[in-house]
DNA sequence: GTGGATCGTTGTGCTGCCGCAACATCGGAG
DNA sequence: CTCCGATGTTGCGGCAGCACAACGATCCAC
């Protein structure tokens, strides 16, 4: 296996603050894994044994119903920490991680939190912060839900996942990661038929452009409008 | 101002693990608060300068939209930290804090939150702990508004206010905060009229019995029943 | 007691969105 | 090349729940 360089790690913000032998370290205790698209990374009540890192493409945390609807509760992107149910005292995953994609990432045996955290500092601090920011977007994704119509959380959906993977490229944004109009549905809590159609209008109003499994922002300022309040 | 007693502090989870005197330390260094019902403890936006325990009462996190509607995230329970920010590295409060009724609290300066996990083992593992459990608990609500009826969510919604702040009474168990019908569609992301035509239902049918502002649950298992799928 | 604010109930009409259904298109497996 | 599963589109009917509206009940302040 060939060595992990230290500047993979040293732009991301739980270890922006180390030093090189520091990050030397966390990364020969760690574990690389490839994970092909469409593969569970971790499933819903698993006991939780690692957590993760993901340095290329993107994840989706998913929780099903009973009643088998998918809920896709938010995306990781490159960079970002996930599986941490480590440092919230959980013993079960809440929730499956889905590659949404082709992924690379790192894992570490649970038993290295504890000691992560004490040995770097800012490493915690910094971690909690990424938790912070997630409970923020789940907060608005609440609000969202309980106040919005379906076609502005399917434009507030669109907008986020622009921000989070967006591409540019000419005639407009590209979302980084394939995705379906069930995927969007299984986001903002409503169906296929509806988004298909949503996204038909905007085509023909030339604020999206979409091939299959691919959407393409070309005019964000009308689908932010579309995004607030019908006013 | 007379002395908190430690007995106060041991029972609940974050502290539980402390001795005696570390407990002291601890309350002697909190500014104990009063609340009368329906304030706002700190507001939405407002720089993160203090975190609390509640001792007695309820408080209502609260989100505001733009267009004027609100959100109930979650409700905060005697014994409970709120407003902790702070252990998050956010700068100002995501939500507002509304107290439900009558309202005990202690509050300490956010300077105090690194001494207080870094002198008093388990304390932060406790908290974070406790933010995992509302995490789950906000993922749950995602879940259920992105899925569920109308029905099935006010269903929903009394049902954890019931497990929350259940008090028994004869005849039932009777939720143990003040609430109104606009209150649980705030929670539920409905209109106020909606609910009113349901619990009417549901006390027609010997479900439910309620007066102002108070309802009390006669027949816990067929509330069950309707919060779950309509099959 | 009186007035006003808050809280609750119930009826009516409308519509946004879902459920169902049928079909078109694409891409990979063999 | 052919077949099949995954994906996307579109039409149509129905209904859950919202908006609007009007009224009743309860509580508090003065």
């Amino acid at each position: 296996m060939k060595k992990l360089d230290e500047s993979l790690l040293s732009d991301m913000p739980p270890f922006s603050k180390l030093s090189r032998p520091q990050i030397r370290e966390i990364l020969d205790a760690a574990t690389p894994q490839r994970y092909e698209a469409g593969v569970p990374v971790f499933s819903e009540g698993a006991p939780v044994e690692r957590f993760f890192l993901l340095l290329d493409g993107h994840i989706r945390v998913v929780r099903t119903t009973p009643g088998g609807d998918q809920v896709i509760a938010l995306h990781i992107a490159p960079g970002q920490l996930f599986g941490i149910g480590a440092a919230l005292g959980r013993t079960t995953y809440p929730a499956t991680a889905m590659t949404a994609d082709e992924c690379l990432a790192l894992a570490w045996p649970n038993r290295l939190w504890l000691s992560f955290t004490e040995r770097y500092d800012g490493f915690a601090t910094e971690t909690y912060k990424v938790v912070g920011e997630r409970m923020g977007e789940m907060h608005n994704r609440i609000v969202e839900l309980a106040t919005q119509q379906v076609e502005q959380r399917v434009a507030c959906a669109i907008l986020r996942l622009v921000n989070q993977t967006g591409r540019k490229v000419d005639g407009g944004i590209e979302i980084g990661l394939p995705i379906t109009r069930q995927n969007i549905s299984d986001m903002t809590g409503t169906t296929l038929h509806t988004v298909s159609r949503l996204l038909s209008g905007w085509e023909r109003d030339g604020i999206v452009q979409s091939e299959r499994r691919k959407i393409t922002v070309t005019a964000p300022h009308r689908l932010v409008l579309l995004s607030g309040p019908a006013a």
